[in-house]
DNA sequence: GTTTGTGAACCACTTCACAGCC
DNA sequence: GGCTGTGAAGTGGTTCACAAAC
C-alpha cells in the first residue's frame, strides 16, 4: 500500500498562545494540548470508529484504523497517546471505549447550534445538508438580507431578515455561524456575528476575513481547491512534456 | 496587528516523490520545487493581485499583500521567491507582472473542464456556484445516477447519467471531477473517474477514499470543519470554567 | 507472538534578521 | 531610507524503532 498520508485541513486564526503560561491543567481533566494537526484528524478517527462499531466490532488496531482513515499506524498511535492511554498493547483499542473518549473530546456529546448567513445556492445548499445532524450539529437558523427571500422554506427552517441576528442568536444559543454570502459581505457579516457572541466561523464565502483571537475561523474555499488542483496537473503535464 | 497566520488547507494523497530525482528542471522553464504550503497560499495570493490590479495600483510591497492575504509579510516574500525573483529591492512588487507569473504558475491560463457527479444539494449548489468561473475552471457536466434526476436542468447543463461518464469525459476532455455523492458511492464513483483518465479529484463526500499516487485527491468535509470548531469551542469554554 | 506508547531522529514549514540592491 | 531575497534558527509535525505490556 503506497503511503498517501496527510490529510486534512489546517486551521487559521489560532490563539497561537503566548509561550508563557504553556500547558496548563484544568481542574482535574488532564487537558493535554493537543497539536492543531492532531485535532484535524480526530473526526476522522470518529467516523472510522463509527463505522467499526457499526459492524460489531469490539477491538481495532492502529493498524486498521488508519486503513480506515487513510493514514499510517504510527500517526493513529501518536494521536490517540495525546488523549490518553486507551489502548492495551497486545489487544488494540476497545472501540467503544475510544469512540467515547474522542467524541468527548470533540465535544460531540454536546449540541451545537449553527446559523447560516447568506440564503443562495451554497447557504441553501448547507442548510439542507444531512451528514451534520449525524453528531449535535443543528441548523438553528438561515438569514439573508434579500427581501425576496424572506420566508423561504428550506427544510424545516425559514429565511429570517438577517436584521433579526442578535436576537436570534441569543434566543437560540448559536455557536458556529457559516458564512455563506458573497464576498463582499463577508467581513460585515462575520463581524456582526462575533458581536452577537459567536466564537466559531467557518467562511465559504471566498474572501479573507479576519477575526480577534478570541474567535476561532475555518474556511473552505472551492475556488482556492481547484486552483491548488490544476497547479499539480500541470505540473503532471509539464513532467510528461520535458524530463 | 494581531499575527493570526496559519490559513489554508493541505493537500492529500501527494506523490511525496521518491528521494531520487528530486529537483529537475524540465526544459527550460526553471521548476524549482515548490513547498505544498506554499502551493496553498498562491491561490490566495492571486486573489489579493486580482484586487490590488483592479484599483490601477501599480506596484505592492510585501507588506501589503500580507495584509491582503491574511498572512505576515516574511512569508509572502519566502512563497514568491519559489517562483523566482520578481520584486525590485526598494520597491515593490509590479502588480500586473506578478499577477501574470502567479497565474502562470497555477495554471489559470488555461482552461480546466470539470465534471460533476451527484446533483442532490450539494452536487447543484456546486454547478450553479459562480467563482469559478472566473478563470479557466468551467463546469462541462453533471451525473447521476437516480433515473428521476436526469434531464433536469442546471443552470446551462443538464443532468446527464453516469453510465455515458466515460464517453463524456473523453469528449469533453475532462480535467478535474468533483464528487458530491453519498459517502457510499464516493469510491466507485473515483474509481471510475480515474479508470476514465480524470488526475484530479475534489471529494464532497463525508468519507475516505484512496486514489493511486499519480492522482492528486483533496477533500471538502463540512462536518469535519464542524468538528473542529467544536473541539476548539468547548476548550474555551472549559478554559472559562476552570484556570 | 502481538500491538501499544513514546523518546529520538527526521523533515517541512515558519520566522528571524540582515546583507544586498534599489 | 526602504523593501526584497535568503541563509540560519526555530517550531511543529511525522516517522522510526523499540521497550513495555499483554
Amino acid at each position: 500500500m503506497p503511503d498517501f498520508e496527510k490529510s486534512l485541513t489546517k486551521s487559521v486564526a489560532f490563539p497561537r498562545q503566548s509561550p508563557v503560561e504553556e500547558s496548563l491543567s484544568v481542574g482535574d481533566a488532564p487537558l493535554r494540548r493537543i497539536p492543531e494537526a492532531t485535532v484535524a484528524r480526530l473526526p476522522v478517527y470518529y467516523r472510522a470508529l463509527v463505522e467499526t462499531a457499526e459492524q460489531q466490532v469490539v477491538t481495532v488496531s492502529s493498524e486498521r484504523l488508519a486503513e480506515l482513515a487513510g493514514v499510517n499506524a504510527a500517526k493513529v498511535r501518536k494521536d490517540l497517546s495525546y488523549l490518553g492511554s486507551y489502548g492495551t498493547r497486545g489487544v488494540g483499542y476497545d472501540v467503544e471505549h475510544l469512540l467515547h473518549e474522542v467524541a468527548h473530546e470533540l465535544g460531540l456529546t454536546q449540541d451545537w447550534p449553527v446559523a447560516i448567513v447568506g440564503s443562495g445556492n451554497l447557504g441553501a445548499a448547507l442548510a439542507g445538508y444531512k451528514g451534520f445532524g449525524a453528531r449535535g450539529f443543528r441548523i438553528v437558523a438561515v438569514f439573508d438580507v434579500d427581501p425576496a427571500r424572506l420566508g423561504r422554506r428550506i427544510g424545516e427552517l425559514e429565511v429570517e431578515p438577517f436584521s433579526d441576528l442578535d436576537r436570534v442568536v441569543r434566543e437560540r444559543g448559536v455557536a458556529i455561524g457559516m458564512i455563506a454570502t458573497p464576498a463582499s459581505a463577508a467581513q460585515d457579516v462575520t463581524d456582526r456575528l462575533v458581536d452577537a457572541g459567536v466564537r466559531s466561523i467557518l467562511n465559504f464565502a471566498p474572501t479573507v476575513i479576519t477575526v480577534e483571537d478570541s474567535v476561532s475561523l475555518r474556511k473552505v474555499d472551492l475556488a482556492i481547491e481547484l486552483q491548488i488542483l490544476a497547479f499539480y496537473q500541470q505540473q503532471k503535464a509539464a513532467r510528461r512534456a520535458g524530463a
